[in-house]
DNA sequence: TCAATATTTCAAGAATCGTTGTACTATTGC
DNA sequence: GCAATAGTACAACGATTCTTGAAATATTGA
């Protein structure tokens, strides 16, 4: 986990779209949900979530596979906890004292 | 730690600019940086730098103090924490197995 | 093959964000 | 008080990002 990578990811979670799909994501692993049911759930217009789906795949966070006209998405989890692990040792490398454990 | 603080705080830290005053600012805690230092030490000019401070404050990621003519800012650790503590939620309530120990 | 379905691509405009220079406020030391 | 210093506020512009409708691609089922 680079600083580019975790800029990256850090704006695919930026917006409140992203950070809906993907925790709705989370909620429906490891199944996944397919493009058209993400936009159902959340009423989105299919172009504007497509839009955002292509952003979060491109960034690493989810990814998809294809199921015939379907396009199925999953959260990327271990993604997540390589970024959980790298905000840790941002938040607590230099001065553990001061932040791991308050 | 709700969706919208996540939203704004993933916000403060998908600019490369942000992360690394973040990152300087960990690296310095508990003591801090004034303004100026952190523009050395980024090479910034002081405008931009002042303009995504203000932003990082706003976002509740970092905290600032005034010393006589000085502005001395410093990384909340605890907001950071629980933004990490939130993203291990995210990532791992639902389904724990899939995620927290790989 | 053909119509229906699922999704993406593209183009255009709206909205937001980032950068910079200039001006302003506040504090310090003489 | 006054000049110097630290930092912010404002305005303007450029650059990105977001959103949407229309068109394109691909798959399915009849």
């Amino acid at each position: 986990m680079d600083n580019q990578l975790a800029t990256t990811l850090f704006e695919s979670l930026s917006s409140s779209i992203r950070l809906d799909v993907f925790r709705l994501l989370v909620k429906n692993a490891p199944s996944g949900l397919v493009a058209g049911e993400i936009a159902t759930s959340l009423a989105l217009p299919a172009t504007n979530l497509s839009f955002h789906l292509k952003a979060m795949t491109n960034a690493g966070l989810i990814n998809v596979t294809q199921e015939g006209r379907y396009q199925r998405y999953r959260a990327n989890l271990s993604v997540m906890q390589a970024l959980v692990d790298y905000l840790t040792a941002e938040c607590c490398t230099a001065h553990p004292e001061s932040c791991c454990d308050n």
